[in-house]
DNA sequence: CGCACTTCTTTGATCGATCAAATAGGCACA
DNA sequence: TGTGCCTATTTGATCGATCAAAGAAGTGCG
């Protein structure tokens, strides 16, 4: 590997000095068109290419966003941030930013990984997907006035119109909706719904998208629609649990909708294909089954997330295309119907 | 946000020169033990930790590893890249490495990135996770002088043993060896194997672990052998292909062993749980469906190629533990029997 | 023609670390 | 006591870019 050219280089070859390089490179309106012209060609006949690092030294600036990679949860939805990770590295680098990827056993090593990476300016924003209520990685970012985003509301009502946080969320009510709808539509009556105990925030909002179709489209009493709201713990192991509760509901109802595509699965393994099943995520097995499933579009997910990033950067400008709340985001899912 | 400590500040407040603090951070055994000690207070009290860019500019390393986000597959497999990325990320993290990812949409535009990364000092290395045979990627790092590894073998003849391309693979065929086994002891006799066309490395290794095993512990003919030898394009919509196919198969054959787990679905949709079937990758569809599968040692892969990235680093020195080549690494999957 | 005023370009300093070479300190031995 | 040698520490230069401020060229107007 021969010595890479430098910004002095190009400018001796372009019969100028290093900053009118830099200009052409940073600040391209300033430069007359003529030399600029010049400039470029040199940039490209020698191949240069600026060394990110020294730039980052100065500037202070790692233009690189710290993604944390969570351990697999054994979900069958794991692949879900397979994919948004993808959009968002797909749309970072159009946006000349780049993704770190960083791992951490609990939110003390997270934040412990926020201040190395910080510090030794490695990335200088952050994207969370996990969030919770009470997240202290949360406190600790906006104390330290480090910019993030995350993929995911905090559920804590007063977190969740705080200006300080961004956030983008996929509207899993309205994804229940158009799933409740979907099967109404098809001629069920008695739908029911398979999700995961009250007290998480993301599955409270789907059940709600259920109940709420249920109740304005139906007219099944609350008795009724209390019976065909199942509940079981999200683990692999429960998928068996999850298939006798939906058997063991008599009797059968014309349709289920589910809270995630791996209830949806233990939905079907119990009912068989006579009964339509919604499942939640898109992911492959409900692809394979031929199940209709919610998709949350993580290509505008991933969009989202690095507007408000960027905004955030720029003054806290924020979204561009006439959002009401410039500082949060709800992207609608779209049903997939097989 | 007030300005980080640096060397400097450090070197003063623990009454030393910067080159100390240097030493002591870089070559702690050349530093005088009570002198590292102060230094090492000193760095605790004013929460120094080192500018990563600084460090990169002046070392030209970046002690950071490139790894492309393949676009999502849409196979069953897609979190199989999900594990390995996490897996990688952890064991990265605790050589005192970052991971880097980036996208690119085919060869040429990888290749560009390779450019970019290395030229800007972003990455001194990279991992690439699908290579085929003639891959013009490996040819650019090669010229290039780029360190790298791949995960999965060059199944040209010649590139698999090339010692300028180190690799760390799994090995299939002994995957496939332990399946087919598994099922012999449970009293199978007639073993179907359901895989992909002829022509793709990996699937011919995993299916040569069948066909070996099943000649030599079974007197089944080589016509016979034939017949239960079954293949699908991996396509998610070729589920149903997949299906059609094992259900032909007459009489029913008394185990399925296959080259993945969506292969594996679409045979237990097809036989349902009366014949035991064997899938490949353990990811969260087998255990969903309570259904065998061998387990890629992500763990063990993402070791092994940072062993080699680390050794090809230090010059060429390579595997610590008996390894018998320094420049590949065969990782032996495992069974999960459920 | 000359002075003020832009606009474009150059020069010197700087970011925070490491490298290379020089210096100071300690110890043994003649 | 002085010389030589090894080790621990300091000093000056450097990596490649950008920032800040100074300098040069071009324009308008009295």
């Amino acid at each position: 590997m021969r010595r890479q050219p430098t910004v002095t280089d190009v400018a001796s070859a372009a019969g100028v000095s290093r900053q009118t390089v830099s200009n052409v490179l940073n600040t391209p309106h300033i430069v007359r068109a003529e030399t600029r012209e010049r400039v470029e060609e040199a940039i490209a006949r020698l191949h240069y290419r600026p060394h990110a690092s020294a730039r980052r030294l100065r500037t202070r600036l790692s233009e690189t966003i710290g993604v944390r990679l969570d351990p697999v949860t054994d979900g069958i939805s794991g692949s879900l941030l397979d994919r948004f990770l993808h959009a968002l590295a797909e749309r970072t680098a159009k946006a000349g930013f780049r993704v770190l990827l960083y791992t951490a056993d609990d939110e003390a090593a997270e934040i412990e990984q926020f201040g190395r990476l910080i510090d030794g300016a490695d990335v200088d924003a952050f994207v969370l997907t996990s969030t919770h209520h009470g997240d202290t990685r949360i406190d600790w970012l906006i104390e330290h006035e480090v910019p993030f985003v995350t993929f995911g509301r905090p559920w804590g009502v007063a977190d969740m119109t705080d200006p300080e946080h961004l956030w983008v969320d996929v509207d899993g009510r309205h994804g229940l909706t158009l799933a409740t709808e979907h099967v109404l539509a098809g001629g069920a009556h008695r739908v029911a719904f398979l999700g995961w105990p009250a007290g998480s925030g993301t599955g409270d909002d789907r059940r709600a998208g259920w109940r709420a179709t249920m109740t304005a489209r139906t007219d099944l009493t609350e008795a009724e629609l209390a019976a065909l709201d199942l509940t079981v713990d999200e683990d692999p192991t429960d998928s068996s649990v999850a298939t006798r509760l939906v058997a063991a509901l008599d009797p059968t109802p014309d349709a289920v909708v589910c809270a995630s595509d791996s209830l949806a699965l233990a939905a079907r393994l119990a009912l068989g294909d006579r009964v339509p099943i919604v499942g939640y995520d898109d992911t492959p097995v409900a692809r394979a089954l031929g199940l209709c499933s919610v998709a949350q579009q993580l290509d505008e997910v991933a969009e989202g997330v690095l507007d408000l990033l960027i905004g955030a950067h720029r003054g806290k400008a924020g979204g561009t295309d006439g959002v009401d709340d410039p500082q949060h985001r709800l992207v609608k899912p779209r049903l997939v119907v097989r």
